[in-house]
DNA sequence: ACAAAATAGATTGCATACAATTTAATTGTA
DNA sequence: TACAATTAAATTGTATGCAATCTATTTTGT
């Protein structure tokens, strides 16, 4: 009704999605904490159990992330023994972070944590499927946008 | 096929999600940059702009942020000249938030920012549609868990 | 070859988020 | 009515995010 309705919380499609990603790595705290990992440490492990190696660039490029959130995050998850950073060979530019033993061990470990959170999320695998494609959607979009 | 899929950055639903509301946040930012607002002060003045007056907690419950976050972003806002803070006549404990003519003033400058950020994400209007009821699905939910 | 442009990480600075603690005020109850 | 429990904000401490800048290297254009 009023030219202010679209300024209204309730119509914006943004504060929901701003909203729903804070509650699920709220969430995932308590199952992460027993592992000592946060949210983006845990998601950067997901990175390095694919990879086994990856330059910090490359993280980047997977996680959206840059290196002043990325640097002072390896260089945690490498004090907690989970990974390794060396200067690439190629490149000495570039850093080459692998993972550990202790990282690989890891692995196992955390393969519960995906089913335990699926728990606290209410949606149907229809459900589920439609919002993974939406989000990748406006995703690929704004990649599309940025390059 | 592995039993390690279930950690897969691709099978994650949280992760677009997570990655999702960064990119918008972030293409927020040049529009908000012109009122020197950023987009957690932003929808703070939505709440505002609707409700005219409200205490920290009220606030804090409509955001899902609590006063920790919401304690130094408010006192941004006033300096500003935004908002005014002053205790509550009721409950010494409270401090109710008000908005100033300024503050009134800059919603007539912000109207144009909705559909300004609307043309970013690509989706049509019954996929926004379906995303937005997806997200306050999970939303609703978690609130549930959490009461 | 070599100076200029580009690139990879690291660093700095600012603004969230949020758990945990503290302080002041209010409520519930024996 | 004392007084323990609760509540509202503020404070403290840790961990992101991200823009902007800096440093060391590598590429590029001539």
């Amino acid at each position: 009704m009023s030219k202010y309705d679209c300024l209204k919380l309730e119509n914006q499609l943004c504060f929901p999605l701003y909203a729903c990603a804070k509650a699920v790595t709220r969430h995932y705290k308590p199952l992460l904490d027993e592992f000592d990992l946060t949210y983006t440490q845990y998601i950067t492990m997901m990175v390095m159990w694919e990879r086994k190696s990856a330059s910090v660039k490359e993280i980047g490029e997977c996680l959206y992330l840059d290196s002043g959130t990325l640097t002072p995050l390896i260089n945690k998850l490498e004090s907690k023994g989970y990974i390794e950073k060396h200067r690439s060979d190629d490149d000495a530019r570039g850093v080459v972070v692998s993972i550990t033993e202790a990282g690989k061990k890891l692995r196992d470990k955390m393969v519960k944590v995906p089913n335990a959170m699926g728990g606290c999320v209410a949606l149907s695998e229809k459900e589920a499927e439609e919002l993974y494609n939406l989000l990748y959607k406006i995703l690929k979009h704004f990649d599309d946008i940025d390059s």
